[in-house]
DNA sequence: ATTAGCACTCCGGAAGCGAGAGTGCTAATG
DNA sequence: CATTAGCACTCTCGCTTCCGGAGTGCTAAT
C-alpha cells in the first residue's frame, strides 16, 4: 500500500490500524462534506463498531501525532496537511479512472483528433471536469526542437508568413518583414532551396552552418533559426486552465483565493514555482498545502504529472484545488490524462 | 451630446438640466465608490451649489422618471438600468483612451507583432486591463474563407499534416489519415500540382470544380475543402476571456455571478446571446442589465464592438462587468482596441 | 481496553439595541 | 415661487447578548 512516488519521502508517524481507519474516515468525510468530523458521527456512520468515547481517544492520539486538528474546542476534527499526506501515501485506494469516464474521454478526443491545436484545450477541459477542480495544462514542448519543414507564404510585397513544422509535429507561424519587396515565386524558390539543407537541424546547428552566400537566403535562415529558438525558450509556455467554476463553488474559496490563483496562473508564476520540483519524476506527484514551494500556494493542493515522450517532448498537466480536495480522484484523472496525452504524442512522433 | 449609436433607440424621459447634473453625479459616484449616493453627500461633494433639500426634490423627480431608485428608505439612491442608459446616451463625456494607455498598448503589440496567434490573446489581456473588467475576444473569422495556399507534410507513412492558409492570413492545420501509405515526395508533388488550381477559391467553389481524375488528388481536395469549410462554421469560434480577477474583486460579484458568467463564456452561450444583437452596427454597442438578451446576463453590463475588415473578416471584442461599471472607460477601451485590431487585420490583408 | 455519563467549551444563529445616514414633509425665507 | 432649514420618521449596519447544539476530555464503572 505504500507509494513512494506520490510525494515527500519523509517518514510518517506510526499509528495503529484502527487509527488509520479513523484517519481515513476523517479525510474522506471532510473532503466530501466540507465540515469537521466529530466522534459521534464517525462512530455511527462508519463501520468501525466502537463507541464515540473510544474514537475520541484515538482522535486525541492522532492529534498528538499531528495528523488531525480541532479548529475549536467543540468543532470536530479536520485533517492537517500532514494528515492528507499520510492519507495519500498509505490510505488511498488507488483506482483507475472509471471505465465510463475513460470511454467518454477517448470519445471526445476522437472528435478533435485531427486538430492538434485543440488537444491541449480539450485536455484542460476534460481534466477539470473529471477531477472537479481547476486544471492546468501546458502545450507539449520539445526539449530541442528540430526543423522538419518550413514554408514561406507572401502576404504582401514586403511581408510574408513563415510557417515551420518541427520534427515533433509542432507548428509555428511568424511574420517576416523583408528589407525589400520579394514575390511569391522567389519565396517558394528560396524555401525549396534551403529547406533540404536545414531539415532535421536544431536552431544551434542551423546557426553553426557555414553561411550561405546569398543575402536573402541568409536572412531567411536567420528568421527560421530565430523562430525555432523561440520554441526552445520556456518563456512563452502558456498555461491553459479550465474549471474555475468548480473552485468558486467551494465554500472556502469565495473571493480572494480564486483571485490569487488566477494571478499565479496568468503571470507564469505558477509554472516557475512548480516546475523545478518535478523534473525527475515520471509519475504523478502531489503537493499538499505547505509542502508547496510558493507561499501563495499554501492553501492549495496540487496534483501534477508530466506527459510526452521521454527526453524529447514534454508538457505538464495537473489539477489545483483547495487543500481539502479529492486526491484519489484527482490522481486517477491526472494519471490517465497524462498517459493518454503521451500516447497521442507518441502516435504523432514515432515516424 | 447625443449618441444614437451606443444602444437602444428608445426615447428618454425629459428632465431638467439640473436633474441631469444630479443623475450624472449619482452614476459616477456610485460606479466609483460602490455605495448609494445620498442628498447630503451630493450637495457637499459636487459643485452643484444647492442644498441637500433641493437635491432631495430633484431626486424624487428622477425616481419618478425611473432613472434612479432607493434600495431602502434611507439608503441613498442608485441608478436604475434606465438611468445608466440615459447616462451613456446623454451624459457621457466621450474621451479617447488616454495617450499613455494608447502608447503602452501599441508597444505591447509591437512585441508580439510577428506572432499572429498571439494577437487575440494579447487583445483580451490588454482590454481586461484597461477597462478593469472581464474582457471577451473572438478570433477574426473570414465571412467566406478563400484558400491562399496549402501544404502537406508527412508525419508517418499514412499520416500527414495539412496546413492551409487563407487569403485572410488565417492558418489552420489538420491531420489527414491516408487510406494507404504515401511518401513525402508524393505529398509535395500532389500539393504543388493542386495548389495552383484551387488557390483563391472558397470551399463551395472547390466542391463545385470538375472532379480530378486522380484518386489521391481527389482525396486531398476533399480534405482541403473540409478544412476550409471548418473555418466557415461558427461552431468552433472560441471566446477568449481575461481579467476575471477584476470581477472577483468587485464586492457584488463574490461567488455565483462569476460562476454563471464563466459557464456562459465556456459553452458558447455568450456568443449565441450577444451575436444576433449586433450584426448591423459598426460602432461600439452597450447593453445594460435587463436590456441584455439572455436572462443570465441581467446583472451584467456589456460593451462590445466588432472588428475586422468590412464584409470579409470579423471578430468580436468587448468587456463584461457588473451593471455598475465604468461605461465611459470601457467604451473608450473597446473602441480603441477594435480600431487597433482592425488596422492590424487591414495591414495583413491589403495585399 | 472499552464505554456511559457528565461538566465544560465554543460556534452559530436569533434577538435586541443604538448610532448614523437619508428621507419626505412643512414652514420659513429671499 | 424656488429654495432651504428643521424635524420626525425609517431603515441599515454593527454591536452585544443570549441560548441550543455539538463535540470534547475526564472519570468511574464494566
Amino acid at each position: 500500500m505504500s507509494h513512494g512516488h506520490l510525494g515527500h519521502p519523509d517518514e510518517m508517524p506510526d499509528i495503529t490500524a484502527r487509527q488509520r481507519v479513523v484517519l481515513k474516515f476523517i479525510v474522506q468525510e471532510y473532503v466530501h462534506r466540507g465540515r469537521p468530523v466529530g466522534s459521534k458521527e464517525l462512530s455511527e456512520r462508519s463501520t468501525i463498531g466502537v463507541s464515540s468515547a473510544t474514537i475520541r481517544n484515538e482522535m486525541a492520539d492522532l492529534e498528538g501525532a499531528g495528523l488531525v486538528q480541532a479548529l475549536h474546542t467543540s468543532g470536530g476534527r479536520i485533517p492537517t496537511d500532514k494528515g492528507y499526506r499520510y492519507f495519500v501515501h498509505h490510505l488511498l485506494d488507488e483506482a483507475e479512472l472509471p471505465a465510463v469516464d475513460q470511454i467518454m474521454i477517448r470519445h471526445q478526443f476522437r472528435q478533435v483528433e485531427v486538430q492538434l491545436e485543440r488537444w491541449v484545450e480539450l485536455a484542460a477541459a476534460v481534466l477539470a471536469e473529471t477531477a472537479g477542480n481547476v486544471s492546468v495544462v501546458t502545450a507539449p514542448r520539445p526539449a530541442v526542437p528540430r526543423l522538419r519543414h518550413f514554408e514561406l507564404i507572401g502576404l504582401q510585397p514586403r511581408l510574408a508568413l513563415l510557417i515551420l513544422v518541427t520534427h515533433e509535429s509542432l507548428v509555428r507561424q511568424v511574420m517576416v518583414h523583408w528589407p525589400e519587396p520579394v514575390d511569391q515565386a522567389t519565396l517558394s524558390r528560396l524555401a525549396d532551396a534551403i529547406a533540404g539543407e536545414v531539415s532535421g537541424l536544431t536552431a544551434a546547428e542551423i546557426a553553426a552552418r557555414p553561411r550561405a552566400t546569398d543575402g536573402t537566403a541568409r536572412f531567411v535562415l536567420a528568421q527560421v533559426e530565430a523562430a525555432l529558438r523561440g520554441l526552445e525558450t520556456v518563456g512563452d509556455t502558456e498555461v491553459r486552465h479550465s474549471g474555475l467554476q468548480n473552485m468558486l463553488a467551494q465554500p472556502e474559496f469565495g473571493g480572494t483565493d480564486a483571485q490569487r490563483l488566477l494571478d499565479l496562473l496568468r503571470g507564469g508564476a505558477f509554472l516557475n514555482a512548480v516546475l523545478p520540483q518535478l523534473a525527475h519524476h515520471a509519475d504523478v506527484q502531489v503537493f499538499i498545502g505547505d509542502e508547496n514551494p510558493s507561499n501563495d500556494l499554501h492553501r492549495f493542493g496540487i496534483v501534477v504529472s508530466t506527459y510526452g515522450i521521454d527526453g524529447e517532448v514534454t508538457g505538464l498537466l495537473g489539477v489545483v484545488g483547495p487543500t481539502r480536495m479529492a486526491y484519489g480522484r484527482s490522481i486517477s484523472s491526472v494519471r490517465y490524462m497524462a498517459r493518454l496525452m503521451s500516447d497521442l504524442m507518441a502516435d504523432l512522433h514515432s515516424a
